[in-house]
DNA sequence: AAAGAGACCTGACGAGAATCATGGCCTTTC
DNA sequence: GAAAGGCCATGATTCTCGTCAGGTCTCTTT
Protein backbone atom coordinates (compact mmCIF):
# COMPACT_ATOMS: atom_id res chain seq x y z
CA UNK A 1 0.00 0.00 0.00
CA UNK A 2 1.48 3.67 -0.86
CA UNK A 3 -0.31 6.71 -0.72
CA UNK A 4 0.08 9.11 -3.44
CA UNK A 5 -1.22 12.32 -4.92
CA UNK A 6 -5.28 12.28 -5.51
CA UNK A 7 -6.74 11.87 -8.83
CA UNK A 8 -9.51 14.53 -8.90
CA UNK A 9 -13.02 13.07 -8.71
CA UNK A 10 -14.70 15.46 -11.24
CA UNK A 11 -12.10 14.61 -13.76
CA UNK A 12 -11.50 10.60 -12.91
CA UNK A 13 -13.29 8.13 -15.93
CA UNK A 14 -13.57 5.41 -13.54
CA UNK A 15 -16.78 7.39 -11.44
CA UNK A 16 -18.92 7.35 -14.76
CA UNK A 17 -18.81 3.52 -15.00
CA UNK A 18 -20.63 3.46 -11.14
CA UNK A 19 -23.12 5.07 -8.80
CA UNK A 20 -21.37 8.33 -8.59
CA UNK A 21 -21.84 9.21 -12.47
CA UNK A 22 -24.31 12.21 -11.83
CA UNK A 23 -22.69 13.80 -9.24
CA UNK A 24 -21.47 17.42 -9.51
CA UNK A 25 -19.44 20.01 -8.85
CA UNK A 26 -19.96 20.55 -4.82
CA UNK A 27 -20.16 16.86 -3.82
CA UNK A 28 -17.47 15.86 -5.80
CA UNK A 29 -15.41 18.45 -4.07
CA UNK A 30 -16.62 17.23 -1.08
CA UNK A 31 -15.10 13.94 -1.88
CA UNK A 32 -11.62 15.33 -3.19
CA UNK A 33 -11.06 17.12 0.64
CA UNK A 34 -12.12 14.03 2.46
CA UNK A 35 -10.66 11.45 0.92
CA UNK A 36 -7.20 9.63 0.43
CA UNK A 37 -5.79 7.31 -2.18
CA UNK A 38 -3.46 4.08 -2.03
CA UNK A 39 -2.50 1.33 -4.76
CA UNK A 40 -1.90 -1.68 -3.43
CA UNK A 41 -0.05 -4.91 -5.22
CA UNK A 42 -1.92 -8.59 -6.44
CA UNK A 43 -2.19 -10.30 -2.54
CA UNK A 44 -2.78 -7.37 -0.42
CA UNK A 45 -5.75 -7.26 1.60
CA UNK A 46 -7.83 -4.18 1.77
CA UNK A 47 -10.01 -4.80 4.83
CA UNK A 48 -10.96 -8.11 6.69
CA UNK A 49 -14.32 -9.35 7.46
CA UNK A 50 -14.93 -8.14 10.94
CA UNK A 51 -13.30 -4.87 10.84
CA UNK A 52 -14.96 -1.97 11.27
CA UNK A 53 -15.93 0.70 7.78
CA UNK A 54 -14.59 4.29 8.37
CA UNK A 55 -14.66 4.71 5.23
CA UNK A 56 -15.91 3.93 1.76
CA UNK A 57 -13.98 2.40 -0.70
CA UNK A 58 -14.11 3.68 -4.14
CA UNK A 59 -11.90 1.57 -7.05
CA UNK A 60 -9.79 3.57 -9.47
CA UNK A 61 -8.55 0.99 -11.25
CA UNK A 62 -7.41 -2.85 -10.88
CA UNK A 63 -9.75 -5.63 -9.39
CA UNK A 64 -10.64 -6.46 -5.98
CA UNK A 65 -12.22 -10.23 -4.96
CA UNK A 66 -14.42 -9.98 -1.86
CA UNK A 67 -14.85 -13.36 -0.15
CA UNK A 68 -16.46 -14.66 3.03
CA UNK A 69 -14.58 -17.17 5.17
CA UNK A 70 -15.85 -20.48 6.58
CA UNK A 71 -15.86 -22.07 10.07
CA UNK A 72 -12.76 -24.39 8.24
CA UNK A 73 -10.87 -21.52 6.75
CA UNK A 74 -12.83 -22.07 3.35
CA UNK A 75 -13.81 -19.36 1.10
CA UNK A 76 -16.22 -18.04 -0.68
CA UNK A 77 -16.10 -15.99 -3.13
CA UNK A 78 -18.87 -13.53 -3.13
CA UNK A 79 -18.22 -10.77 -5.66
CA UNK A 80 -15.05 -8.93 -8.20
CA UNK A 81 -14.78 -5.96 -8.28
CA UNK A 82 -14.09 -3.38 -10.88
CA UNK A 83 -13.14 -0.06 -11.84
CA UNK A 84 -15.92 2.50 -10.42
CA UNK A 85 -17.15 0.15 -8.01
CA UNK A 86 -17.45 0.98 -4.27
CA UNK A 87 -15.94 -1.65 -1.55
CA UNK A 88 -17.53 -1.70 1.98
CA UNK A 89 -20.75 0.30 1.29
CA UNK A 90 -23.21 -2.38 2.87
CA UNK A 91 -20.98 -2.09 5.97
CA UNK A 92 -21.26 1.29 6.32
CA UNK A 93 -24.84 1.50 5.83
CA UNK A 94 -25.94 -0.76 8.22
CA UNK A 95 -23.43 0.19 10.93
CA UNK A 96 -21.91 -3.16 10.96
CA UNK A 97 -18.91 -5.18 10.65
CA UNK A 98 -17.86 -6.05 6.92
CA UNK A 99 -19.48 -9.23 6.23
CA UNK A 100 -16.07 -9.97 4.06
CA UNK A 101 -12.85 -9.81 3.23
CA UNK A 102 -11.26 -7.76 -0.06
CA UNK A 103 -8.10 -8.60 -1.62
CA UNK A 104 -6.38 -7.61 -4.68
CA UNK A 105 -6.08 -9.56 -7.36
CA UNK A 106 -5.16 -7.46 -10.00
CA UNK A 107 -2.64 -4.23 -8.86
CA UNK A 108 -5.16 -1.60 -7.61
CA UNK A 109 -5.70 2.14 -7.30
CA UNK A 110 -8.05 3.01 -4.73
CA UNK A 111 -9.57 5.96 -3.16
CA UNK A 112 -10.74 6.24 0.70
CA UNK A 113 -13.90 8.57 1.08
CA UNK A 114 -14.29 9.56 4.79
CA UNK A 115 -17.52 8.61 6.28
CA UNK A 116 -18.74 11.64 7.41
CA UNK A 117 -18.16 13.24 3.66
CA UNK A 118 -19.98 10.90 2.36
CA UNK A 119 -23.41 11.00 4.30
CA UNK A 120 -24.42 14.27 3.50
CA UNK A 121 -23.70 14.11 0.00
CA UNK A 122 -26.21 11.08 -0.08
CA UNK A 123 -28.47 13.04 1.73
CA UNK A 124 -29.14 15.81 -0.67
CA UNK A 125 -29.13 13.34 -3.33
CA UNK A 126 -31.69 11.44 -4.48
CA UNK A 127 -30.55 10.52 -7.61
CA UNK A 128 -27.46 9.02 -5.94
CA UNK A 129 -29.59 7.05 -3.41
CA UNK A 130 -31.86 6.00 -6.11
CA UNK A 131 -28.64 4.59 -7.92
CA UNK A 132 -27.36 2.80 -5.16
CA UNK A 133 -30.68 0.90 -4.46
CA UNK A 134 -30.59 -0.16 -8.07
CA UNK A 135 -26.96 -1.50 -7.58
CA UNK A 136 -27.90 -3.22 -4.43
CA UNK A 137 -31.11 -4.93 -5.89
CA UNK A 138 -28.80 -5.64 -8.37
CA UNK A 139 -26.42 -7.44 -6.31
CA UNK A 140 -28.87 -9.19 -4.27
CA UNK A 141 -30.96 -10.67 -7.00
CA UNK A 142 -27.05 -12.31 -7.93
CA UNK A 143 -26.72 -13.62 -4.31
CA UNK A 144 -29.59 -15.41 -4.44
CA UNK A 145 -29.08 -16.58 -7.76
CA UNK A 146 -25.88 -18.27 -6.56
CA UNK A 147 -27.75 -19.43 -3.65
CA UNK A 148 -29.70 -21.71 -5.78
CA UNK A 149 -27.20 -22.74 -8.29
CA UNK A 150 -25.22 -24.09 -5.61
CA UNK A 151 -28.28 -25.65 -3.95
CA UNK A 152 -29.79 -27.04 -6.85
CA UNK A 153 -27.25 -27.77 -9.92
CA UNK A 154 -24.56 -30.22 -10.02
CA UNK A 155 -20.41 -28.88 -9.94
CA UNK A 156 -20.48 -28.90 -13.74
CA UNK A 157 -23.75 -27.22 -14.42
CA UNK A 158 -22.36 -24.73 -12.08
CA UNK A 159 -18.84 -23.80 -13.56
CA UNK A 160 -20.60 -23.93 -17.22
CA UNK A 161 -22.41 -20.92 -15.54
CA UNK A 162 -20.13 -19.29 -13.78
CA UNK A 163 -17.68 -19.11 -17.73
CA UNK A 164 -20.84 -17.61 -18.79
CA UNK A 165 -21.19 -14.94 -16.48
CA UNK A 166 -17.48 -14.23 -16.41
CA UNK A 167 -18.17 -13.72 -20.53
CA UNK A 168 -20.93 -11.20 -19.64
CA UNK A 169 -18.29 -8.81 -17.91
CA UNK A 170 -15.15 -9.63 -19.31
CA UNK A 171 -15.80 -11.36 -22.66
CA UNK A 172 -13.45 -9.62 -25.03
CA UNK A 173 -14.52 -10.97 -28.86
CA UNK A 174 -11.32 -12.57 -30.56
CA UNK A 175 -10.88 -14.43 -33.78
CA UNK A 176 -10.86 -18.28 -31.85
CA UNK A 177 -14.36 -17.06 -29.58
CA UNK A 178 -14.68 -14.97 -26.63
CA UNK A 179 -11.58 -14.76 -24.60
CA UNK A 180 -12.57 -13.84 -20.92
CA UNK A 181 -10.53 -11.18 -19.71
CA UNK A 182 -9.42 -12.11 -16.11
CA UNK A 183 -6.90 -13.89 -14.41
CA UNK A 184 -8.27 -16.35 -11.76
CA UNK A 185 -6.22 -19.01 -10.51
CA UNK A 186 -8.52 -22.68 -10.46
CA UNK A 187 -8.86 -22.01 -6.70
CA UNK A 188 -10.67 -19.26 -7.00
CA UNK A 189 -13.03 -20.08 -10.14
CA UNK A 190 -13.61 -22.81 -7.37
CA UNK A 191 -14.52 -20.46 -4.50
CA UNK A 192 -16.87 -18.42 -6.65
CA UNK A 193 -19.08 -21.31 -7.06
CA UNK A 194 -18.44 -23.28 -3.81
CA UNK A 195 -16.48 -26.42 -5.43
CA UNK A 196 -13.26 -27.77 -4.64
CA UNK A 197 -10.31 -26.50 -6.37
CA UNK A 198 -9.71 -30.76 -7.49
CA UNK A 199 -12.88 -30.22 -9.20
CA UNK A 200 -12.99 -27.59 -10.99
CA UNK A 201 -9.46 -28.81 -12.92
CA UNK A 202 -10.93 -31.55 -13.68
CA UNK A 203 -14.29 -29.72 -14.90
CA UNK A 204 -11.51 -27.33 -16.98
CA UNK A 205 -10.06 -30.31 -18.56
CA UNK A 206 -13.24 -32.15 -19.72
CA UNK A 207 -14.72 -28.56 -21.02
CA UNK A 208 -11.62 -28.28 -22.96
CA UNK A 209 -11.42 -32.00 -24.24
CA UNK A 210 -15.17 -31.09 -25.63
CA UNK A 211 -13.71 -28.26 -27.55
CA UNK A 212 -16.09 -26.15 -25.62
CA UNK A 213 -13.39 -23.80 -24.51
CA UNK A 214 -9.65 -23.11 -24.79
CA UNK A 215 -7.01 -22.99 -21.75
CA UNK A 216 -3.95 -21.09 -21.86
CA UNK A 217 -2.48 -21.06 -18.71
CA UNK A 218 -5.35 -18.63 -16.87
CA UNK A 219 -6.65 -17.45 -19.74
CA UNK A 220 -10.11 -19.08 -20.63
CA UNK A 221 -11.26 -18.92 -24.27
CA UNK A 222 -14.69 -19.91 -25.20
CA UNK A 223 -15.03 -21.67 -27.91
CA UNK A 224 -18.46 -23.39 -28.82
CA UNK A 225 -20.68 -21.03 -26.75
CA UNK A 226 -23.90 -22.90 -27.53
CA UNK A 227 -22.23 -26.25 -25.68
CA UNK A 228 -21.93 -24.37 -22.88
CA UNK A 229 -24.88 -23.17 -22.82
CA UNK A 230 -26.66 -26.10 -22.77
CA UNK A 231 -24.22 -27.62 -20.23
CA UNK A 232 -25.10 -25.21 -17.74
CA UNK A 233 -28.84 -25.14 -18.43
CA UNK A 234 -29.93 -21.77 -18.09
CA UNK A 235 -33.04 -20.85 -18.58
CA UNK A 236 -32.97 -17.06 -20.22
CA UNK B 1 -57.89 -12.98 -3.72
CA UNK B 2 -60.65 -10.65 -2.15
CA UNK B 3 -60.90 -6.95 -2.28
CA UNK B 4 -61.85 -5.40 0.40
CA UNK B 5 -61.76 -1.93 2.35
CA UNK B 6 -58.62 -0.40 2.42
CA UNK B 7 -56.89 0.28 5.71
CA UNK B 8 -55.44 3.59 5.86
CA UNK B 9 -51.72 4.04 5.79
CA UNK B 10 -51.78 6.64 8.38
CA UNK B 11 -53.15 4.11 11.25
CA UNK B 12 -51.62 1.11 10.17
CA UNK B 13 -49.85 -0.53 12.83
CA UNK B 14 -47.88 -2.86 10.56
CA UNK B 15 -46.39 0.24 9.34
CA UNK B 16 -44.14 0.80 12.05
CA UNK B 17 -42.26 -2.30 11.87
CA UNK B 18 -41.22 -1.43 7.82
CA UNK B 19 -39.37 1.39 6.30
CA UNK B 20 -42.47 3.32 6.20
CA UNK B 21 -42.29 3.79 9.84
CA UNK B 22 -40.99 7.46 9.20
CA UNK B 23 -43.17 8.84 6.52
CA UNK B 24 -46.05 11.40 7.58
CA UNK B 25 -48.86 13.11 6.44
CA UNK B 26 -48.49 13.78 2.67
CA UNK B 27 -47.17 10.91 1.18
CA UNK B 28 -49.56 8.44 3.41
CA UNK B 29 -52.33 10.15 1.62
CA UNK B 30 -50.54 9.49 -1.73
CA UNK B 31 -50.32 5.84 -1.23
CA UNK B 32 -53.89 5.80 0.44
CA UNK B 33 -55.55 7.25 -2.51
CA UNK B 34 -53.60 5.10 -4.90
CA UNK B 35 -53.45 1.40 -3.87
CA UNK B 36 -55.73 -1.24 -3.49
CA UNK B 37 -56.04 -4.43 -0.44
CA UNK B 38 -56.68 -7.89 -1.19
CA UNK B 39 -56.99 -10.91 1.07
CA UNK B 40 -55.31 -13.78 0.02
CA UNK B 41 -55.70 -17.24 1.74
CA UNK B 42 -52.57 -20.17 1.92
CA UNK B 43 -51.18 -21.76 -0.61
CA UNK B 44 -52.64 -18.56 -3.14
CA UNK B 45 -49.80 -16.67 -5.44
CA UNK B 46 -49.39 -13.23 -5.21
CA UNK B 47 -46.76 -12.82 -7.80
CA UNK B 48 -44.95 -15.22 -10.36
CA UNK B 49 -41.45 -15.24 -11.20
CA UNK B 50 -41.01 -13.49 -14.27
CA UNK B 51 -44.09 -11.18 -14.26
CA UNK B 52 -43.94 -7.71 -14.40
CA UNK B 53 -44.41 -5.64 -11.65
CA UNK B 54 -47.05 -3.61 -11.69
CA UNK B 55 -47.03 -1.96 -8.51
CA UNK B 56 -45.35 -2.72 -4.75
CA UNK B 57 -47.01 -5.26 -2.11
CA UNK B 58 -47.07 -3.95 1.66
CA UNK B 59 -47.73 -7.22 3.77
CA UNK B 60 -50.38 -5.78 6.54
CA UNK B 61 -50.56 -9.20 7.98
CA UNK B 62 -50.14 -12.82 7.26
CA UNK B 63 -46.96 -14.69 6.18
CA UNK B 64 -45.77 -15.18 2.37
CA UNK B 65 -42.91 -17.22 1.17
CA UNK B 66 -40.58 -15.68 -1.82
CA UNK B 67 -39.03 -18.49 -3.60
CA UNK B 68 -37.03 -19.20 -7.06
CA UNK B 69 -37.77 -22.14 -9.14
CA UNK B 70 -35.01 -24.36 -10.72
CA UNK B 71 -35.02 -25.91 -14.11
CA UNK B 72 -36.19 -29.34 -12.72
CA UNK B 73 -38.51 -27.38 -10.68
CA UNK B 74 -36.99 -27.86 -7.43
CA UNK B 75 -38.25 -24.55 -5.53
CA UNK B 76 -35.45 -23.11 -3.15
CA UNK B 77 -37.24 -20.29 -0.54
CA UNK B 78 -35.22 -17.04 -0.46
CA UNK B 79 -37.12 -15.17 1.84
CA UNK B 80 -39.92 -15.25 4.50
CA UNK B 81 -42.06 -11.96 4.72
CA UNK B 82 -44.33 -10.94 7.89
CA UNK B 83 -46.15 -7.87 8.39
CA UNK B 84 -44.88 -4.41 7.64
CA UNK B 85 -42.42 -6.45 5.17
CA UNK B 86 -42.57 -5.24 1.51
CA UNK B 87 -42.12 -7.55 -1.65
CA UNK B 88 -41.45 -6.84 -4.95
CA UNK B 89 -39.41 -3.84 -4.43
CA UNK B 90 -36.40 -4.54 -5.95
CA UNK B 91 -37.72 -5.42 -9.44
CA UNK B 92 -39.97 -2.00 -9.00
CA UNK B 93 -36.24 -0.15 -9.03
CA UNK B 94 -34.23 -2.13 -11.27
CA UNK B 95 -37.33 -2.57 -13.63
CA UNK B 96 -36.59 -6.16 -14.46
CA UNK B 97 -39.59 -8.87 -14.18
CA UNK B 98 -39.89 -10.65 -10.49
CA UNK B 99 -36.79 -12.82 -9.54
CA UNK B 100 -39.12 -14.66 -7.74
CA UNK B 101 -42.16 -16.27 -6.97
CA UNK B 102 -44.77 -14.75 -3.45
CA UNK B 103 -46.91 -17.45 -2.79
CA UNK B 104 -48.96 -16.99 1.24
CA UNK B 105 -47.83 -19.12 4.05
CA UNK B 106 -50.23 -17.87 6.23
CA UNK B 107 -53.80 -15.88 5.20
CA UNK B 108 -52.69 -12.37 4.61
CA UNK B 109 -53.83 -8.75 3.66
CA UNK B 110 -51.64 -7.35 1.15
CA UNK B 111 -51.66 -3.57 -0.11
CA UNK B 112 -50.22 -2.73 -3.39
CA UNK B 113 -49.16 0.64 -3.94
CA UNK B 114 -49.33 2.00 -7.65
CA UNK B 115 -46.18 2.44 -8.75
CA UNK B 116 -46.47 6.04 -10.21
CA UNK B 117 -47.18 6.82 -7.25
CA UNK B 118 -44.25 5.00 -4.91
CA UNK B 119 -41.36 6.64 -7.04
CA UNK B 120 -42.59 10.48 -6.41
CA UNK B 121 -42.76 9.97 -2.87
CA UNK B 122 -39.40 8.03 -2.43
CA UNK B 123 -37.59 10.87 -4.66
CA UNK B 124 -38.91 13.35 -1.76
CA UNK B 125 -37.85 11.49 0.99
CA UNK B 126 -34.36 10.70 1.33
CA UNK B 127 -34.61 8.92 4.45
CA UNK B 128 -37.00 6.47 3.24
CA UNK B 129 -34.60 5.33 0.50
CA UNK B 130 -31.66 5.32 3.45
CA UNK B 131 -33.97 3.32 4.92
CA UNK B 132 -34.40 0.93 1.56
CA UNK B 133 -30.77 0.88 1.39
CA UNK B 134 -30.45 -0.04 4.62
CA UNK B 135 -32.96 -3.03 4.22
CA UNK B 136 -31.67 -4.23 1.58
CA UNK B 137 -28.14 -4.01 2.42
CA UNK B 138 -28.77 -6.35 5.48
CA UNK B 139 -31.20 -8.69 2.97
CA UNK B 140 -27.68 -9.06 0.48
CA UNK B 141 -26.10 -10.54 3.94
CA UNK B 142 -28.35 -12.88 4.34
CA UNK B 143 -28.37 -14.33 0.85
CA UNK B 144 -24.43 -14.49 1.30
CA UNK B 145 -24.65 -15.63 3.98
CA UNK B 146 -27.25 -18.53 2.39
CA UNK B 147 -24.55 -19.19 -0.39
CA UNK B 148 -21.81 -19.60 1.78
CA UNK B 149 -23.17 -22.07 4.18
CA UNK B 150 -24.53 -24.31 1.09
CA UNK B 151 -21.62 -24.17 -0.56
CA UNK B 152 -18.98 -24.97 2.51
CA UNK B 153 -21.99 -26.56 5.37
CA UNK B 154 -23.19 -30.18 5.66
CA UNK B 155 -27.00 -30.93 5.79
CA UNK B 156 -26.93 -31.02 9.24
CA UNK B 157 -24.83 -27.72 10.39
CA UNK B 158 -27.20 -26.35 7.86
CA UNK B 159 -30.50 -27.35 9.41
CA UNK B 160 -29.15 -26.76 12.90
CA UNK B 161 -28.32 -23.03 11.43
CA UNK B 162 -31.70 -22.63 10.15
CA UNK B 163 -33.62 -23.30 13.11
CA UNK B 164 -31.46 -21.04 15.60
CA UNK B 165 -32.19 -18.18 11.93
CA UNK B 166 -36.05 -19.52 12.46
CA UNK B 167 -35.62 -18.26 16.22
CA UNK B 168 -34.17 -15.01 15.48
CA UNK B 169 -37.69 -14.14 13.90
CA UNK B 170 -39.98 -16.42 14.96
CA UNK B 171 -39.03 -17.29 18.39
CA UNK B 172 -41.09 -17.32 21.40
CA UNK B 173 -39.59 -18.15 24.91
CA UNK B 174 -41.99 -20.94 26.85
CA UNK B 175 -41.50 -23.38 30.15
CA UNK B 176 -39.87 -25.86 27.56
CA UNK B 177 -37.44 -23.72 25.56
CA UNK B 178 -38.04 -21.39 22.57
CA UNK B 179 -40.72 -22.18 20.63
CA UNK B 180 -41.17 -21.31 16.74
CA UNK B 181 -44.03 -19.51 16.07
CA UNK B 182 -44.24 -20.05 12.14
CA UNK B 183 -45.11 -23.35 10.93
CA UNK B 184 -43.32 -24.64 7.68
CA UNK B 185 -44.16 -28.06 6.31
CA UNK B 186 -41.04 -30.38 6.16
CA UNK B 187 -40.69 -29.58 2.85
CA UNK B 188 -40.35 -25.92 2.66
CA UNK B 189 -37.42 -25.87 5.59
CA UNK B 190 -35.72 -28.16 2.81
CA UNK B 191 -36.18 -25.50 0.22
CA UNK B 192 -34.82 -22.95 2.51
CA UNK B 193 -31.59 -24.64 2.68
CA UNK B 194 -31.47 -26.70 -0.53
CA UNK B 195 -31.89 -29.86 0.77
CA UNK B 196 -34.77 -32.73 -0.10
CA UNK B 197 -37.00 -32.87 1.91
CA UNK B 198 -36.46 -37.00 2.96
CA UNK B 199 -33.29 -35.50 4.38
CA UNK B 200 -35.03 -32.85 6.39
CA UNK B 201 -37.18 -35.17 7.61
CA UNK B 202 -34.19 -37.71 8.94
CA UNK B 203 -32.33 -34.42 10.59
CA UNK B 204 -35.56 -33.39 12.39
CA UNK B 205 -35.87 -36.75 13.52
CA UNK B 206 -32.32 -37.17 14.65
CA UNK B 207 -32.02 -33.88 16.47
CA UNK B 208 -35.13 -34.95 18.49
CA UNK B 209 -33.89 -37.94 19.61
CA UNK B 210 -30.49 -36.44 20.56
CA UNK B 211 -32.95 -33.74 22.93
CA UNK B 212 -32.24 -31.27 21.23
CA UNK B 213 -35.67 -30.14 20.07
CA UNK B 214 -39.22 -31.18 20.36
CA UNK B 215 -41.65 -31.61 17.11
CA UNK B 216 -45.15 -31.73 17.16
CA UNK B 217 -46.90 -31.71 14.02
CA UNK B 218 -44.88 -28.60 12.52
CA UNK B 219 -44.45 -26.85 15.98
CA UNK B 220 -40.84 -27.02 16.54
CA UNK B 221 -39.20 -25.95 20.27
CA UNK B 222 -35.88 -25.85 21.09
CA UNK B 223 -34.96 -27.34 24.26
CA UNK B 224 -30.98 -27.48 23.91
CA UNK B 225 -30.03 -24.60 22.65
CA UNK B 226 -25.99 -24.70 22.84
CA UNK B 227 -26.09 -28.05 21.50
CA UNK B 228 -27.80 -26.97 18.47
CA UNK B 229 -25.13 -23.95 18.19
CA UNK B 230 -22.23 -26.64 18.59
CA UNK B 231 -23.80 -28.66 15.59
CA UNK B 232 -24.31 -25.39 13.60
CA UNK B 233 -20.46 -24.59 14.53
CA UNK B 234 -22.13 -20.77 14.13
CA UNK B 235 -19.03 -18.68 14.86
CA UNK B 236 -21.07 -15.20 16.48
C1' DA C 1 -66.91 -47.59 3.70
C1' DA C 2 -63.92 -47.13 0.11
C1' DA C 3 -60.89 -44.46 -2.28
C1' DG C 4 -57.80 -40.85 -3.02
C1' DA C 5 -54.68 -37.22 -1.81
C1' DG C 6 -51.12 -35.26 0.87
C1' DA C 7 -47.82 -34.97 4.61
C1' DC C 8 -44.69 -37.56 7.20
C1' DC C 9 -41.44 -41.37 7.95
C1' DT C 10 -37.90 -45.15 7.03
C1' DG C 11 -34.75 -48.25 4.49
C1' DA C 12 -31.67 -49.58 0.61
C1' DC C 13 -28.77 -48.16 -2.88
C1' DG C 14 -25.60 -45.68 -5.63
C1' DA C 15 -23.83 -41.50 -8.01
C1' DG C 16 -21.38 -37.43 -7.40
C1' DA C 17 -18.11 -34.85 -5.47
C1' DA C 18 -14.90 -34.26 -1.59
C1' DT C 19 -10.71 -35.92 0.30
C1' DC C 20 -6.22 -37.82 0.25
C1' DA C 21 -2.05 -38.63 -2.06
C1' DT C 22 1.49 -38.04 -5.47
C1' DG C 23 4.12 -35.94 -9.15
C1' DG C 24 5.46 -32.35 -12.47
C1' DC C 25 6.49 -27.69 -13.58
C1' DC C 26 7.71 -23.05 -12.71
C1' DT C 27 9.25 -19.22 -9.91
C1' DT C 28 11.43 -17.46 -5.92
C1' DT C 29 14.91 -17.46 -2.46
C1' DC C 30 19.10 -18.08 -0.15
C1' DG D 1 22.27 -24.50 -7.97
C1' DA D 2 19.67 -26.63 -4.60
C1' DA D 3 15.75 -26.14 -1.83
C1' DA D 4 11.22 -24.53 -1.10
C1' DG D 5 6.76 -23.22 -2.23
C1' DG D 6 2.81 -22.37 -5.26
C1' DC D 7 -0.10 -23.91 -8.90
C1' DC D 8 -1.72 -27.42 -11.85
C1' DA D 9 -2.89 -32.14 -12.92
C1' DT D 10 -4.48 -36.92 -12.16
C1' DG D 11 -5.50 -41.30 -9.73
C1' DA D 12 -7.51 -43.80 -5.80
C1' DT D 13 -10.59 -43.87 -2.10
C1' DT D 14 -14.25 -42.42 0.88
C1' DC D 15 -18.62 -40.83 2.23
C1' DT D 16 -22.38 -37.62 2.13
C1' DC D 17 -26.67 -37.04 0.55
C1' DG D 18 -30.03 -37.59 -3.20
C1' DT D 19 -33.00 -40.95 -5.34
C1' DC D 20 -36.22 -44.57 -5.31
C1' DA D 21 -39.42 -47.30 -3.16
C1' DG D 22 -42.52 -48.51 0.12
C1' DG D 23 -45.37 -47.65 4.26
C1' DT D 24 -48.45 -45.18 7.82
C1' DC D 25 -51.65 -41.74 9.21
C1' DT D 26 -55.03 -38.23 8.65
C1' DC D 27 -58.36 -35.80 6.19
C1' DT D 28 -61.50 -35.21 2.43
C1' DT D 29 -64.46 -36.87 -1.11
C1' DT D 30 -67.71 -39.88 -3.17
Amino acid sequence: MKEQAKPHCQVCPSRMLGVFSTLEGVALQEFDCHKTNNTYKRGQIIFYEGNRPYGLYCLFSGRVKLYKTGVDGKQQIVRIAGPGDLLGYRSLFSDEAYAASAEVLEDASICCIDRNAFFPVLAKNPQLALRIIKQLSHELRRAEDLATSIAQKSVRERMAELLLMLKETYGKETKKGVMLDIHLSREELAEMIGITQETAIRLLSEFKSDGMIEVREREITILDLKALLDTARLEI
